[in-house]
DNA sequence: GTTTGTGAAACAGTTCACAGCC
DNA sequence: GGCTGTGAACTGTTTCACAAAC
């Protein structure tokens, strides 16, 4: 039992890519450009800065326990227990402290976590703290909404910019922004200092785009075409794909369920 | 590699309540109830039928590489090799390789695989040979962007019914479907058949919604609520949430790139 | 008594490397 | 010679189970 109750957000919205010729398939998957670089040898020394490297799957959980931490924090309780918050994420205690000890040991034995506390300490540990600028690049369907979504300006992600190539679309106004042309990149990324940049772009004009914004100085990208992208070392990049989803979602309908 | 993700709320802001927007929130990630229920032993015979289980990651790549095949065919190549079928899809050739002896061997050493017929093979293996009916919950920003999203009704999946509960917006056009009422759930679901619902809506709404679609049959569930919902055994659901993807992007961003 | 933090065990997924076949 | 299919090695992840701390 559980439940769930946490604010909403906003909406938003998918697009759809024209694209261009294909019929198109999708995929999705997840994957971090893991690229260190060829040369490079990959075990990071122990004396890092602070950064302690995270696995991925951790990764993605935490940001489950940021979650139900939040909607604990909404309904005014004070400190949880590993067991308590795994069950509101919905993974194994066990996992939950294992995960939580890699950032540290901000729990008391025999009494729980303070969830104020723990919030931050994963919150720090997420890079979440620090201001992130997002540029959205194609204002479709997917960008205009993914500008609108409230998720990300309550996160610490602030949308500064929203360009696109279609001059009938260039000077619109969604929500406060206003559609700037793609041709300008250049001074919007120096005048925002962006440093995350979102493709909602066709499928055939990614790779160019993902191109100019990587020689632009952004290393941080998360696309929504639907095509591999290729990326030099040190950029990261994450692919969410929504007909991968479906795709998957059908594979398990046909084999569990009718 | 994947297992349940999901997002989470700002850890530093307070939360507000639902504005009227309606629909939708996001966040991805995803997941796939695994819950094959409390009771339920969680070994599938090796029996099974013809459907051989694939494990999850696998799936995912499998939808990657049925996009590259989809390119290649486009662009008239006959046959492939793990080599270039790898390389385009963005993975190693041993896993490549590995992933389809798991549906069966149908290359040829020294020769390679052919373009159509892996395509056949892997799209049945994935459930895509059938048709789809998908009804959406939710007809905010997202709900109408994806009910107009191309990438799944050029593959197999149909989408038989828009439907919300803001009365301004049930009976509204939206592509070529007409928003209907929620209320009705029960005869659309009856009269469409739909088997896969995907639920566009608040968090708020979601868990009561997810219980009315299990109530009435659908055993396959693409949430896009950022909460945990909980499924009875044997109802498939998966999740996607992107603002789950901001932040780990921002947790490489911080660590890795600048 | 309760709950954390963590080694050790179990499991899962990926890469290597090569035998077998064309 | 080239490429698939796959056992074996490796790497990563989850679960178990319990000692330490309150």
């Amino acid at each position: 039992m559980n439940s769930s109750k946490e604010s909403s957000q906003n909406p938003m919205s998918i697009e759809h890519h024209p694209a261009d010729s294909d019929v198109n398939v999708s995929a999705d998957g997840f994957q971090i450009a893991e690229d260190l670089g060829p040369g490079m040898e990959q075990g990071q020394p122990p004396t890092g800065s602070l950064a302690r490297i995270l696995p991925e799957a951790t990764l993605a959980r935490l940001t489950q326990y940021l979650r139900a931490l939040n909607a604990m924090q909404a309904r005014g309780a004070e400190r949880t227990s590993s067991g308590v918050l795994a069950a509101e994420a919905g993974v194994n205690p066990a996992i939950l402290r294992k995960d939580l000890s890699l950032l540290g040991s901000y729990g008391t034995r025999g009494v729980g976590y303070v969830v104020t506390e723990l919030t931050e300490h994963i919150s720090k540990a997420m890079g979440l703290m620090q201001h992130w600028r997002v540029a959205i690049i194609g204002a479709g369907n997917l960008g205009r909404a993914l500008s609108g979504y409230g998720g990300f300006r309550s996160r610490g992600f602030e949308i500064v910019a929203l360009l696109d190539s279609a001059p009938e679309v260039i000077g619109t106004a969604v929500g406060d922004l206003e559609v700037q042309d793609i041709a300008d990149l250049d001074q919007i990324l120096e005048a925002t200092d962006a440093n995350i940049a979102v493709l909602s772009v066709p499928g055939a004009a990614a790779q160019d785009l993902c191109d100019k914004l990587v020689g632009r100085g952004v290393r941080s990208i998360l696309s929504f075409a639907p095509v591999v992208l290729q990326v030099p070392s040190g950029v990261n990049l994450r692919k969410v794909d929504l007909a991968t989803e479906l795709q998957i979602l059908a594979y398990h309908a046909q084999n569990l369920g009718s």
